[in-house]
DNA sequence: CGAACAATTGATCCTCATCAAACCTTGTGG
DNA sequence: CCACAAGGTTTGATGAGGATCAATTGTTCG
C-alpha cells in the first residue's frame, strides 16, 4: 500500500520541499516492511539505501570485535537513516540497523538523491541541520559515558525517550517500550545494572516497570538526578 | 600578517571552491591570535564565528557540571571548528576551544558563511562530508568507551593521533606532543591511569614518553593492543 | 635556585561487570 | 485449558578494573 507523498512532509529532511518534489522521491522508492529482528543493513554493508521508517521502531547500533553492542540512535515513524551513502561516495554504513518491532520503511537509492541534493539547496540544507542535531546528541552523550555514573546515564536515556516517543497514558504516567536490554546499550551499561537501578526507583515510586516496559510515573524527580550536582 | 587566500584550498570544505571565492572569504574575515590556554569560545556562548585553525593546535573540549572535561577533538592547521553557527539559526557552541599551544586563526562570520553556503552548493556538499566523517569518528569513540578498556582505548587515541598530526622524528619514531592528562581526556580516563599504562608500555618498549611527550617506537604492536580479540 | 607544573607510584576503595540461579510473563501447541 | 518452552527479569555473590587521594620525583623556565 503505497503512501501519500505528502505524507513525506513529516520527514525534517522535506519539511521545506515543494510537492512535486515529495512526488518524485516517493515515485523512486521502495516499500519494505520487516519483522522483529530483522537488519534493514548491516553495518559495512555498501550503504546503497537510505530509509524512511513509516511505521514501527527501529534501533542503529554498533557492535564490537568481541559481539558487544551499543546503541547509537532508536528510530521513530518519519525519522531518516542509513542517509551517509548520499553525502559520501562509495560509502559503508557504519552501524546496523534492526527492526525493533514490524517496521515499514521507504527506501530511496543513494544515487538518486545523491542527484537531488545537487539541484536542491533547500535539501542539503536541512540535511546539516539533522546533522549538526545528531553531532550534539552524541557528544553529550560521549561526555556523559565518560564522566557520569550509571545512574545519571540511565536517567538521561530515560528522559531523552520521553522527549523522543514517550506515550502519555490513561492514569498520568509516561509509558517507554523497551526491553532492560535494550536501556543498557543506550545508556552504556549492562542488564543487570539497568535492572537493579529500575528496582531501586521502583522502591522509591519513582518508575514502574514490567516486561518490556518502563512507566515513568515522577520525571521531575528523574531530571533531578540527571541534573543534580 | 594577512594569508594569502589561496592557501584556504587546505581546507578541506574549501578545495573544491573557485579563487575568487577564497578571496571573498579571506576578506570577510578576522585574524585572531590565541595563546596558550586561551579560550576561542566557550561552551555556550552564541555560535557567531566559525574558525580555521592557521597555525599551532587547539582541542575541542565538553565539561560536565562537576568540572570533569573530556577531550571531543584535537584541532591542527587548516581545519574548522565551530561551524555549527553557520548552519542553525541562532546556535550556540556545545563545546568550547582552547588553544593548547600559541594558535593563530581566522575568524569568519556565521551569517556569512550562512549566505555563502545558500549559493555554492559546493559548500554545502563539502561540509556534509566533514559532517558525516566527523559523525562516524565520535560514534566509533562512543562504542569504544562502553564496550572497551581503557588500555585499548588509549592505544587507539595514539593511533588516531599519529594518523592525524604524527610526525616522524629523527631515529624513526613518531613523536606525540600531549601531556598524560590531554591523553587522558582524549580517552575516557584519568591522567593516572594513562600514566601507568604508558609506563608499562615502556618497559616492554612500546613507546618512550617525557613530559608532555611520547614517542612511539613499535606502532605494529600498538595496532595489536588496539585490535585484538 | 626556586616555583610551577608534569609525571610517577603506592595504597585504598568503590562502582560495576560478570556469572549463576531462580523467578515471571507471554505465547504456543497438544 | 494446561503445560511447557522461550525469553525477559531479578537478585545474590564475587572480583576486577580503575578512580581517587596523597606523597614524591622529575622537568622546565624565569
Amino acid at each position: 500500500m503505497p503512501i501519500d507523498p505528502l505524507q513525506l512532509r513529516h520527514v525534517s529532511v522535506f519539511q521545506n520541499a515543494p510537492d512535486e518534489d515529495l512526488k518524485l522521491i516517493a515515485q523512486n522508492a521502495i516499500h519494505r516492511s520487516m519483522e522483529e529482528g530483522e537488519f534493514f543493513f548491516f553495518q559495512g554493508d555498501p550503504a546503497d539505501y537510505l530509509y524512511v521508517l513509516i511505521s514501527g521502531r527501529a534501533k542503529l547500533t554498533q557492535i564490537n570485535s568481541a559481539g558487544q553492542q551499543v546503541n547509537l540512535r532508536t528510530i521513530s515513524e518519519w525519522q531518516l537513516f542509513g542517509a551517509l551513502g548520499a553525502v559520501r561516495e562509495n560509502a559503508v554504513y557504519p552501524a546496523s540497523a534492526q527492526a525493533m518491532e514490524q517496521c515499514t520503511a521507504l527506501a530511496i537509492e543513494s544515487t538518486y538523491l545523491h542527484e537531488l541534493i545537487q539541484t536542491r539547496p533547500y535539501l542539503s540544507f536541512d540535511l546539516m541541520k539533522l546533522m549538526t542535531g545528531y553531532i550534539q546528541e552524541i557528544q553529550e552523550r560521549y561526555r556523559e559515558l565518560a564522566t557520569e555514573k550509571v545512574e545519571r546515564r540511565l536517567a538521561r536515556t530515560l528522559l531523552r525517550l520521553t522527549a523522543q516517543m514517550g506515550v502519555k497514558n490513561a492514569d498520568g504516567g509516561i509509558e517507554l517500550t523497551f526491553t532492560r536490554q535494550d536501556l543498557a546499550e543506550m545508556s552504556g551499561t549492562t542488564l543487570f545494572t539497568a535492572s537493579r537501578v529500575l528496582s531501586e526507583w521502583e522502591k522509591r515510586g519513582l518508575v514502574e516497570s514490567g516486561r518490556e516496559r518502563v512507566v515513568i510515573r515522577n520525571p521531575h524527580e528523574l531530571v533531578q538526578i540527571a541534573e543534580q550536582e
